[in-house]
DNA sequence: TGTACATCAGTGAACGCGCGTTCACTGATGTAC
DNA sequence: TGTACATCAGTGAACGCGCGTTCACTGATGTAC
């Protein structure tokens, strides 16, 4: 990353996706206007036009990046358990909800009801999927091994999704009352795994 | 409900509610504004100042009378299954998730991050530890029964409460396939209960 | 039953403000020769 | 190596707009006598 020498920024577009997630995550969605961020980064009001169309954009491109992260941190969560499918699995879970803990303005961005307005971003989309593909894949190893049930990876990648989700939303908007998260993810994730039913 | 006639409006505070719920269920809570409320209402934009405080304010009543519906519903629900703890159970989680998708509006105020701007409205917090009550003795209820594993119920409650809530939530933001309600809703529960692992 | 009057629930104009976006511009950068 | 020039990435003023909220007001309602 270049430093600012005088005129130019450097990477005024990373600058501004970054000022973008301060304020999401600090005063909410509807506090981040373009004229906020382009304050907080310290440029003119009129300079994120060089870099977005418009502040769509901006917003679709943060929910863009989030995919990308989140694929990456499940990815390396999943990595070191190749002797464990299940293992995988869990991990995969956990990584979802400490990835909506840790960025939380990314995660409501990516599943919050803004993202229905961006609905014409077709490579948001593309991300959205891959994302999820992660998931079905795993479920799908879990089943070949039958460590988990049924043969349909779509329904219980449903109900997975469910669980972490649910959980990650919780947490994000300050439902549950704060406390360690890794034990909570595990709890809960061993409770879908085995059922609450005795 | 009295009708208008002429000057006076008769309900100008439900109208308000309700105007206010039809403008974030079909534009989002952003779209949500006193003036446009008022404009639907067909009443002047000082009006509501006779009724609420300020927005947060009417916002606020309307996560209240979000919180006293999802009650009555589960209670509904619950009421006919005298005979079976668990059959009790299932229903109210069902109830939540219709609650959710009939008034995805009252759901988003109650639970998004709106709400926790609201947090000095006092009455607003009692109704939903009253929500979250009902599920817990329902818990409670099927421990006693022995029919849900441990002794603790809020750790089963909130499990319950993950799940029921990760699918309102996929649902209400349109992350999940349209598809018919409560044969999904029936079958997430089903693994939540008997658990995924084989 | 009729009337005077207090109270209640609206009106409409105005305030200051911040927003998204556009525009003509200008300083900085890099490249051809 | 030096210079002319095209291009890029910013600036800052301006646009029209809708917002939340306040204010002095007025029409409708209900009550005391």
């Amino acid at each position: 990353m270049k430093k600012r020498h005088g005129y130019h920024h450097g990477d005024l577009r990373r600058a501004l996706i970054d000022g973008a997630l301060k304020i999401i995550e600090k005063e909410g969605e509807e506090a981040c206007t373009l004229r906020e961020v382009a304050r907080r980064v310290g440029v003119s009001q009129a300079a994120p036009y060089r870099h977005f169309a418009d502040k769509d954009a901006l917003i679709a491109a943060v929910a863009e990046e989030g995919h990308r992260l989140l694929q990456e941190s499940m990815r390396e969560a999943a990595a070191p358990h190749t002797h464990s499918e299940v293992a995988r699995f869990r991990e995969l879970g956990i990584a979802y909800v400490e990835f909506a803990v840790a960025h939380p303005a990314h995660f409501h961005v990516m599943f919050g009801p803004i993202c229905g307005t961006l609905g014409e971003h077709p490579s948001l989309a593309a991300e959205g999927a891959r994302s999820f593909m992660i998931l079905l894949d795993a479920v799908a190893d879990c089943q070949r091994k039958k460590v988990v049930r049924g043969d349909d990876p779509q329904e219980i990648a449903q109900f997975a999704w469910t669980v972490v989700h649910g959980l990650a939303s919780l947490l994000v908007d300050g439902q549950l009352p704060p406390q360690p998260l890794r034990p909570l993810a595990t709890r809960i994730l061993k409770l879908a795994f085995e059922g609450m039913g005795k």
